[in-house]
DNA sequence: TTATTATATTGCAATATTACGATAAAGATT
DNA sequence: AATCTTTATCGTAATATTGCAATATAATAA
């Protein structure tokens, strides 16, 4: 075999294509509930966050923090502190990406009439 | 502070819906470029996967197995294996629930029209 | 200046994930 | 039956993630 690392625990990102870990972070980052309750509420607000998103998920602060960090660094959300408030908003880029991802996986199911499995 | 376990590195999922524990479960699968790889191999090919999945991936036959094994229970393959020849290929269900997801969060985003961040 | 308030960072413990060699299991082939 | 082929499981090492207490940082209020 070719591949002899022992970089175990580890992903071997460099072996996938840059779409596939461009899609692969994106997912990573929404794929833990703490996270996507986040993104809720930040939808369900009229404008960003501002402040109570502590008061409002049973996390500690230190750890909402740095699931906000997480968001952010898979450009899930953007923002930063103003003043001593937090403000965290939705950004697009990232989600359009998935939608993206996913819209061509259903095109590309509807083209095939396999009933195979 | 009424949280107080010490469950330490495990997501506390019982304080979610049980739609973001989905959408996390799901989106958690999907967050590995390996795994990205295989439903981009399910997908190019015209009927599903029967065997040379192992040699169209840079991963040792186990890490693959164990990854398929992941997008099964996140419900985004199904199929088993036929004779001594492996036959998985895409389940839509999981795939329409995270486009669903996808399609109201871009609903609430154009009723929004902040310009905070 | 000295609190106060809000968020970030550090450090660490517990758990989960990733990867693979070795081996098992099971159908196909000889 | 014995062997081959293919996939799954076990065991284990390395790394990553999760969560929080303690602390740091920074803007605001007193």
């Amino acid at each position: 075999m070719q591949y002899n690392n022992t970089n175990m625990g580890a992903s071997k990102t460099e072996h996938f294509t840059e779409k596939q870990n461009t899609i692969a972070t994106i997912a990573k980052a929404m794929g833990h509930p703490a996270r996507i309750a986040i993104l809720d509420y930040i939808l369900k607000m009229d404008t960003c966050i501002c402040g109570d998103i502590v008061n409002a998920l049973p996390l500690a602060q230190p750890t909402i923090s740095q699931h906000l960090k997480e968001l952010k660094n898979a450009g899930l959300i953007k923002g930063n502190i103003e003043g001593n408030a937090i403000c965290y908003c939705i950004d697009e880029s990232a989600l359009q990406t998935m939608q993206k991802y996913f819209g061509q996986i259903t095109t590309k199911l509807e083209k095939k009439k396999t009933t195979c499995c």
